[in-house]
This record gives C-alpha cells, structure tokens and sequence, in this order.
DNA sequence: GAAGCCCGTTTTAACGATATTGTCTGCGAA
DNA sequence: TTCGCAGACAATATCGTTAAAACGGGCTTC
C-alpha cells in the first residue's frame, strides 16, 4: 500500500507538507505543490480513511439503520441518500432484521464511531431500551414507535392518515370498512395509531365503532395478509371496505379479493398506507395514504445535519403530514 | 471516550492485557481476567473499532454496492445479509445511483480499505473501465453486464429465462409476443440478452422473429413501461403476448392493459422477469422467471468468502441458473 | 548448578494519518 | 546592522489499538 511517506519520500518533502498540499490546510510553495502531485499521481497514492478518522475524529460517513432493506425502507433509503451526500458525506445502509438486539448493537458506542451521525428506524426497541443507549453520536430516530424526548424524532402523521383513508370510503359509500393489520392495544405504535385513526373516522361520521372489524395480522407480509382475509371472508362477517395498514397488506388484500370474485371497488372498496410504486400501478391503482417519503427524509436529514454541525438545542419531535391519493380502487377515484 | 488504557489503568495493569483478555488472543491469568473485565464494566468501555483496523488491516464489514436501494437490489440485499453474517461480518449497502463515477469511487483505493471485500452490482461500468481498477481488495461482480476475465462474477442466465418465459407462451397460444423493455443492440447487457431468449424462444417454435416487437423503454420504470405500451397499443401493432424485461416493467403493463380493458391472460398473455414479491399478489398473478435470489446470493458471498480467506485461484464465472413461475397471467396458470 | 522452558505480563514498535510546535530563510523597518 | 515577522517547510507527538519481542520467576532437566 502506499502511503503519503512513500508520496513525502518520492517528492523530497515531509509528510506534513504532502498533507498540507492535498487537504489544502496550510500554504504550499508552488513548485513544492507541483512535485508533490506529480509524485501523488506517480505512485497513485490515495488517502487512507481509516488513518484519517483515527486521527481527525470524523468519518464523513451517516448511517441509516434499518429493519429490512426491501419495500418501505428501500424508497426511504432512495429519498435520504441524496440529501446526505448533499452535504458532502456518504450514506450507508445497515440491516437489523427488525430485532431490538441488532438495533441495541447498532447504535453501540463501538459501532456509533464508525459514523458522523446515524439514523435509526426504530422496529424493535421500546422507549426503556432507548432510553438507555449512550448517545455518543448524533442520533435521529425514525418510525412509528414512541421514544424517549431527549432524541430527535421523525414520525408520519399515523392517526390522521388512516383517519383520511376511512372517511373517504365512508363518504363514498362504505359501512363496514375492516382495518386489516391494525391492532386493538393502545401502545403507541403504527398500527394501533393507525387503527385510532380508522375509529376516530368512524366517530366523526356518527358511525358505531366495532372491534371484530379490527383484524391483526400475524406477520406484515402479504401472504399474511391475504390469507388473513380469506379467513374473515370465510367466517361470514359483512363488510364493504377495507382499510389495511400497509400497502403491503393491500396487496394481500387484493389477491383475496380477486381470488374470491369480489370486485374493487364495486364490491370492497380499498385503502392503504405508505403510497408504495406498486399502489398505482396494481389494477385498479390502490387508493393509499402518501407518507411522504421526501419529507420525512428531509426532516430527518435536516435534523441529523443540524446535530452534526454542533447543534444543541432541545429535541424534536416532527410529525411528518401525509395525504391521500385516491385511485381506482375507491369509488370516485380514476 | 473510554480507551482501552482507561481500563489497564483502573485495572492496574498494562494495556496489552486488557486486549488479550477481551479478544482472547494470549492466555492471561483468573485474577486478573476478572480484575479487567471489572474495570471495563465499570468504565463501560467498548472497543474502538477504528482504531483496531487501523492497526490489525481488518474490518469484518464487507460491503454491498448497488445502483439504488429499492426492488430487485433491496432484495438481493436481505437475502445476502444473513449469509455475510453468517461468516461473522457485517453487510453494509452504499448506493451509486448507476452512475459509473459513483461506483468507480466505490471501489477506489481509499474506500476498499474500509472493507475487507465488496460485492458490487455493476451498472454504469463497461469492461474497460472496469479493467483500470485496481483492486486492492476481493471484488466479486454482481449483475448482467460483461466485465473483464480476471473478475469473479455472478450473473443470471438472462437468455435462458427470457426463452423459458416466452416459449411458456408460444407454447400457450400466443404468437404475437411483445419483447417490452428490451434491446436490440448485441452488446451483452440484460436488456439484449434477454431479447435474445425472446428470438430462441421463437426460432425453436418456428415462428418467425419480428423486430418491431422489440420494444425499447426510456427508462426502467413502471410509469415508462406503462405508456410506451399505451403508445404501441395506439399504434394497432396486434399482440397477443407480452414478455417484459422486468417485473417492473412487467407491471407498468398491467395497467396499461387494464385502462385498455385488455384481459390477462384471455386477450393477452403476460411474462416479467424477476419474480419480485407483488407479481404473486398482483391479479391474476404474473407469470415471473424467478431470479434465485438465494443462489446467487449464495455463489457472491461464496466467491467473497473463498478471496477474504485467501484463496487465490483463477476469477469464477458464476451463471445462477433461472426458472419459470406460472402464474395466471398466461393461460393454464392459476 | 547452569541451561532451558513455560507462563503471565509488560515493553516496544508499529498502523497512517493530522495538529501543533519548531526551525530556517528572506525581507522590510528601525 | 539588527530586529521582527511572515512564509514555507520539517519534526514530533498523538489518535487507540494490536503484533511481536522481551522479561522474570519458578520449575524441570541433565
């Protein structure tokens, strides 16, 4: 490996001046400068970024630690990393498989030095455990799990959204809408602020509020999902309207639909969440809340940059709004 | 921040033997032992990750670098994952966009070091640019362009599955099949290749092979997919058939026949390539050549594997065999 | 009883960069 | 002539760790 004495030896200089001439910190003479890029492009020297972090304490490095790195997160990853290069810094992606071990590791002091700054979607850590990480970077978290106040938080806009998605099926005509993937507990997590919403809508529409209609599922996967469903259509309750958490259960949805006979929206109008690609190009488009994906990634970008540069001031806690994007799959949509 | 003589110090003993007890290299006495593993409790040190590579040239990262995060890459990555882990390293993705100065800068000297082997998806690199790196670490290749013999790479047998895919529908009644999102040109990329299984698949029939069903797209997006089809469906050119380069393409197809009132699989029958999660659930379920994720993702991290233990032998190339899933969108699916 | 050896531990020397301080030269002002 | 000062560069210490060699005391071995 070469290394800047190879580059100081080659150009008759001291380390330091070839440092000097290549992170332009101190003046250089000018044929000094000369020779030392002539013997940089030589040998074909490159600086050592470990060498470097060792010593300058910074790494130029974010990174965003997620639970999987498909569907959701994979588009969010796509929104962010431009924004943090934008800064000057590069973005890497890690993988916790959703466990509150591998996320606990992640944010480790080891693991924390490798990084300017992390983001963290929170999947399996409760605020108890996060309360107890030792902050030795800048961390902002992100998703839909409460935390503890002293983190800068990102989160979407949970009850509003699903509270939108239902109201508009119950004005289009919709009476019995489940909420497919939500959840009947009052933890403050995405699905059960997500089934809050689906309630609240039903309430501000004078409509009963019946919790048979809330159906968990077991795992967020789409073969879940529909399975799930043909469960509930097998077990004979009525219903016109689904409201599912995820647009990935959507999609899951969908194939039990279709391969019931029921027509969306005709029969079943449709809902989802999260705006996936996929939404509005599986027939007839699937109605979904937008999470926003840009600026929940430039909330977060923004928050962890201001931290970065030395920002101190109290926490934030942002609530990223969201809005509804209506397709076929709810009457009236295109 | 704790280091290590932090802890010696509070140990009372010399650095060197708080890291033969905490990395278990040289055997040091009980009491002591327990003295060390004291002290590091009770300072709550940990490691300093950055300072061991730099010393022992050693990361236990390998990194995977792709053109963006979403689809197909995001889930390669989660089936790579578990299996670099597996091997007690850590998997970290960076991005490139596709743009071959990203990934040039990807697998520079200066940021190689940080890993001890990568895994890159090549996009924007033809096999002579790809020749000028030096590869100061294990590379393997990963994707379906051509790259240069001293590489080891993986690929997937683009002709072979674009053939399956089409003589599926030759076989099931189509005789016009559109080849959306393919190429023409001969250069081996995914997009001829798989033209070229198309052309196979009908040379075998004895049907003969029309140029004006290769149907090049702009971009390789579903919204892109979705109007060039608009656009050939204007045009009156008569199809019975589609094989699309990709899944996502494969999608944006789907909605354009449906806003057409084209039937899948009745009027038209439809393949894709990928065998991404949706095509199961998208109705009537899209007929995919499946990728292997899992095999290719085994043969990568195979072939990493074997270079970071120091194998040395000749440059592997890998192509991960293919196969066809029937689903309902071509008849005799279900 | 000298030589060798084992064991547990310390000492020394890197790894490759950067921050800080120090030295030398030349030039202008007093 | 002397002093001061700035500019250009060098020397040295340092970041926190690990590899390898040195050490020293007790025990065996002939």
């Amino acid at each position: 490996m070469v290394t800047m004495s190879d580059v100081a030896r080659e150009a008759g200089v001291s380390v330091m001046t070839v440092s000097n001439v290549l992170n332009e910190r101190l003046p250089v003479g000018a044929p000094t400068r000369a020779r030392v890029l002539a013997a940089v492009e030589a040998l074909g020297y490159e600086v050592n970024l470990t060498a470097r972090h060792l010593r300058a304490g910074r790494t130029d490095t974010v990174a965003l630690i997620v639970p999987s790195f498909h569907d959701y997160f994979g588009e969010v990853a796509d929104q962010i990393a431009p924004l943090v290069e934008a800064h000057g810094r590069h973005l890497v992606l890690e993988r916790t498989s959703a466990s509150a071990q591998h996320e606990m590791e992640a944010v480790s002091v080891a693991r924390l030095q490798l990084y300017d700054g992390v983001l963290l979607s929170v999947a399996g850590l409760d605020p108890e455990q996060l309360s107890r990480v030792r902050t030795s970077k800048p961390i902002v978290l992100l998703g839909e799990r409460d935390v503890p106040d002293h983190f800068d938080h990102v989160r979407l806009a949970n009850e509003e959204g699903a509270r939108l998605a239902t109201a508009h099926m119950i004005e289009r005509g919709s009476r019995r809408i489940l909420a497919l993937g939500c959840t009947l507990d009052r933890t403050h997590m995405m699905t059960s602020d997500r089934r809050v919403g689906w309630e609240v809508a039903h309430r501000d529409a004078g409509l009963p509020v019946d919790d048979r209609y809330v159906v968990p599922i077991a795992t967020y996967s789409s073969e879940t999902a529909r399975s799930t469903l043909l469960d509930v259509i097998a077990s004979g309750l009525p219903f016109d309207g689904i409201f599912a958490a995820t647009d990935v259960i959507a999609l899951g949805a969908v194939a039990a639909l279709a391969s019931r006979g029921l027509r969306v929206p005709d029969d079943v109008q449709l809902a989802g969440f999260d705006n996936l690609e996929v939404s509005s190009f599986v027939p007839p488009g699937i109605t979904s809340v937008d999470p926003n994906h840009r600026g929940v990634a430039q909330h977060a970008v923004g928050l962890l940059h201001r931290r970065m540069a030395g920002g101190d001031g109290p926490a934030e806690h942002v609530v990223a709004p969201v809005s509804l994007v209506v397709r076929g799959s709810t009457r009236g949509g295109r």
